[in-house]
RNA sequence: GCCGCCUUAGCUCAUUUGGUAGAGCAGUUGUUUUGUAAUCAGCAGGUAGUCAGUUCGAUUCUGACAGGCGGCUCCA
């Protein structure tokens, strides 16, 4: 007779055998008709285990966190019956769940279409509308593998073999279809109710691209239709903040054919360019850095030198003349070793901050390419640190806290810190990599709660602490990077003489606060919606008269805000002032200025704030003064 | 790079059994002189991504290539 204790500190004694599901049920029977599953001592478990000891006995209900959780793993059961039903010759490979859904990875001969998946989805909901059973059996590995060798399943028989001996394998039956799985499932189709298959995609078995490419099927499920429909509404907002519709509707900027992954940018795209490296010189210069300008393209032999030929060479642009072989720059961290290189350094001149707005050029594979966010052509903020080894933990620390820092002024809180440690292919000693990630752990622990660690990202010449941001549709981005490297400074020979005269190499630090100018202003595009802020605009003011006979009075307006170095232009159309509102407002302009006989004869302003506001008849002063503070 | 899909006017999109394309907006001409999300009308606008093939005939079917989109892999 175990003792159980709920989660209101209830105890009680249960009689020998008794599911969790039994447990629901002696609750309430409510509780029972929505339980899809249930935690033993804070262990989610099926509804159809037996609790055997004293537990703490928690029910999961349908739309608990975990529970909705549990019916999207269950869901992508679904996706296994429906499709061994319509393609029996489909081998199944794994089916998790990812946030708001699942997916299953398939091995099919035919390959699916969007048409397809209309298709798979019925069959899903005339399967999950039967209510059956989903019965859960724990198997030995050696029954697990029979069943998946009978089904000819040879995914499942690979994943059998890896699960360790003392792991308690179940085989949960979905009437004729069959899955392995650590669950929980729900007990009854009955769960599974509200759902769409989204989209259908390639995904290399297990991750890794010499395997062979499997055919996933995502999904999304929810507990409430409405829950649905939200999710379905908001994926749709979001898609109409893609930066590369927004820089077509804005006139920023274009790609084409001739010159993939490289863009061109329009004179409003290049305005915004422009404020933002603006903005980011000011704090390099404000934080102490120095900064140069180094070559386009650079010998081979120097990145030979830095490694990077080595381990990025078929992603390296190159060019020749006169028979040498030139590398057009995929990094600048060798061009400032060049000038770092130029006349001999104390430990007074340490630390050396350089930094450089770099314009470097990457052969991407044509199939990561994505507008701004991933593109052949970018500029890097990137600056690097000539320091010594005792100087790091400072320079890092200043470094973790000015990369916060800016992105909150450009409107960023919620910003995903990670460090990345050391890759398989790389250079340097163990040594150096463990002194080198503890300097980076040390820092993150003190001024970032909450960073997660990614073992083996790194980069090859050292570890590195990566800043990412999403954007629209929740995709992640890195921006931000420190990185550190005991090795290029040895590579491309730099040096200073300490204090005891002694010639010692520095500790070099790569740095970028936004990473690619252009990511970040993709970035900066979807995180608002195109509505950037005011001192980011390309057009800050629109002047917009009535009728003919004000034109004057606004290009007098237009000619004192421009004085007053706002980015303000007129629009003297014969248009109505609704039209150009109307255009004013797709266009995403914070300030209409409107002048009509009112203002003319009184001498004031009447503006219209881009979320309606109005307000009229002001003086053209205070305007100013207004706009001023947003500057 | 890999898997799948897409590519029609400046933009957003129509055009089903293969018979060389149509709308809205933008443009332009005229009209309207206008008060906070579209004044009205006329005109013009296209070798249907490119190149091959099948066919009497291809925007439509097939193939290759290019670019793009969604993922996967990669990302100094």
């Amino acid at each position: 007779m175990p003792k159980i204790t709920l989660p209101d500190g209830h105890k009680k004694e249960i009689p020998d055998n008794t599911t969790l599901y039994e447990i629901a049920k002696d609750i309430s029977n409510s509780l029972a008709k929505v339980a899809v599953a249930g935690k033993i001592n804070g262990q989610l478990r099926d509804l159809s285990v037996v609790v055997e000891n004293d537990s703490n006995i928690e029910i999961i209900k349908k739309n608990d966190d975990e529970g909705i959780d549990i019916v999207r793993h269950s869901f992508a059961h679904l996706i296994g019956h429906a499709i061994k039903q319509l393609y029996p010759n489909a081998k199944m490979a794994i089916g998790p769940i990812i946030k708001n859904g699942f997916y299953y990875d398939i091995d099919c001969e035919e390959s699916l279409s969007l048409e397809d998946l209309k298709t798979i989805e019925k069959k899903i909901k005339d399967l999950a509308s039967r209510n059956y059973d989903v019965v859960r059996k724990v198997v030995t590995a050696k029954e697990a593998l029979s069943v998946f060798i009978e089904r000819d399943e040879p995914y499942k028989q690979e994943i059998v073999k890896e699960i360790p001996d003392d792991e308690e394998i179940a085989l949960y039956f979905h009437q004729e279809y069959v899955d392995m799985c650590r669950g929980p499932h729900v007990p009854n189709t009955k769960f599974l109710k509200h759902f769409k298959l989204t989209k259908i995609s390639g995904a290399y078995w297990r991750g890794n691209s010499d395997n062979k490419m499997l055919q996933r099927i995502y999904g999304t499920a929810w507990d409430k239709k409405d829950e649905l429909d939200n999710y379905i509404q908001k994926i749709e907002d979001a898609e109409k903040n893609d930066h590369r519709k927004i820089g077509k509707q804005q006139d920023l900027f274009h790609f084409q054919e001739e010159a993939p992954g490289m863009v061109f940018w329009h004179h409003k795209g290049w305005t915004i360019y422009q404020l933002l490296k603006s903005f980011m010189r000011k704090i390099n210069l404000d934080s102490g850095y120095k900064e140069i300008n180094t070559p386009q393209i650079l010998d081979r032999t120097l990145w030979e030198k830095s490694g990077h030929w080595d381990k990025f060479g078929d992603m390296i642009f190159t060019t020749h003349s006169e028979k040498r072989d030139y590398a057009v720059k995929p990094m600048s961290c060798p061009g400032h070793l060049q000038v770092y290189n130029q006349g001999l350094k104390s430990y007074r001149d340490l630390p050396l901050k350089l930094c450089e707005f770099g314009l470097v050029h990457r052969n991407e594979p044509s199939g990561t390419l994505h507008g701004l966010m991933r593109a052949r052509q970018f500029v890097q903020d990137d600056a690097h640190i000539f320091c010594t080894e005792s100087q790091l933990h400072n320079e890092i620390t200043k470094l973790i806290k000015l990369t916060f820092k800016v992105y909150k002024e450009l409107g960023f809180e919620n910003i995903k810190v990670a460090l990345s440690t050391r890759p398989e292919k790389r250079v340097g000693s163990d040594d150096i990599w463990n002194k080198s990630e503890k300097i980076l752990e040390n820092s993150l622990k003190e001024n970032v709660p909450g960073y997660i660690t990614l073992p083996g990202e790194g980069a090859f010449y050292g570890p590195k602490i990566e800043f990412t941001l999403t954007d629209s549709l929740d995709r992640e981005w890195q921006c931000g990077t420190v990185q550190l490297d005991f090795s290029m400074p040895t590579a491309l020979s730099a040096s200073f003489i300490d204090e005891n005269g002694e010639k010692t190499i520095p500790v070099m630090v790569h740095r970028a606060i936004l990473g690619s100018m252009e990511r970040f202003i993709g970035i900066l595009i979807e995180h608002y919606g195109g509505k950037l802020p005011f001192w980011l605009c390309p057009e800050q003011i629109i002047i917009a008269n009535i009728a003919d006979k004000h034109v004057e009075f606004a290009r007098k307006i237009e000619k004192e805000l421009v004085e007053s170095n706002f980015r303000c232009f007129l629009d003297l159309r014969n248009e109505k002032i609704g039209y150009k509102i109307r255009e004013l407002i797709i266009a995403k302009v914070p300030y209409v200025v409107i002048i009509g006989d009112k203002e003319v004869s009184s001498g004031n302003i009447s503006v219209r704030e881009y979320d309606g506001t109005e307000h009229e008849l002001i003086s053209v002063d205070g305007f100013i003064k207004k706009l001023s503070s947003k500057k």
